[in-house]
DNA sequence: TTTTAATCGGACTATATTAGTCTTAGAACT
DNA sequence: AGTTCTAAGACTAATATAGTCCGATTAAAA
């Protein structure tokens, strides 16, 4: 347990591997998917997501694909795998929408909202670059 | 994603109870789950977990119940979690049992390999008491 | 000695999350 | 126009987590 979505791991070598191409050569999904040997289909998934959250650039129609939109060491594990797998919360009960039933004799939950933070200042010291 | 399960959530609130208990008094595990409104027979599955890992001690019978094992500054949030949900392993692949598919081409594992070690050792410098 | 209040442990079910697939549409290059 | 890409949503499958049930065991208390 408490571990990265295999859809992160998948991302993480995409964008490895986009960035290794240089700033402007774009790289197509279905070229990762061949060499890494990651579902097509999900593959393009996580890379909409990367795209839509600004670390990668697409490029539409025949001979697109994606490249990178900011240099390896400014994009953070902490940002890559937010965007594809939604926030980091170590405790269930720090997102919004949760109605937790043990709230009110909670007493675990300050410590733990303390945890969450630094884990995410760790993420956040990590870039792409130092993958 | 990447947080805690519920267990460990339980767990910690368990855990933190029968420390402020003091070290001789026992205390079972139907008032534990009175008092927080948790789950009985799971948290009866996770005081096992504890028991069994040596946090706490058990005590059979009528007027039974479980005490601290050791001190709750001698207890890390890493063996806490690990007795409940298992070894932490931020990347599948760094367990024995799994044969990954991209394993040959991987670019990623050593890295996060790295992570998972610096994740422990973070989790190792928080304790019980911290709680 | 019997009853009672606990833990132990395994099997089981239900629910939630993650992983993966399929299909259609839209964009740009040739 | 045809081809090769990405975009996006709906869907299914697989897995992991959460929770329940029940019989056995232990030991204190009545």
């Amino acid at each position: 347990m408490l571990r990265f979505s295999k859809k992160s791991d998948y991302g993480l070598i995409a964008l490895k591997h986009i960035a290794s191409q240089g700033e402007d050569n774009v790289v197509n999904a279905r070229e990762i998917s061949e060499k890494y040997n990651l579902p097509p289909d999900l593959l393009a998934k996580i890379l909409q997501s990367l795209s839509k959250s600004g670390i990668i650039k697409s490029q539409f129609g025949s001979g697109g694909g994606y490249r990178m939109a900011k240099k390896p060491s400014e994009v953070t594990l902490k940002e890559i795998v937010q965007s594809i797998d939604g926030p980091v919360h170590l405790v269930g009960c720090s997102r919004e929408d949760t109605d937790c039933s043990i709230e009110p004799q909670c007493t675990i939950k300050q410590m733990l909202l303390n945890v969450e933070q630094k884990l995410e200042a760790f993420f956040s010291t990590i870039t792409l670059k130092d993958i």
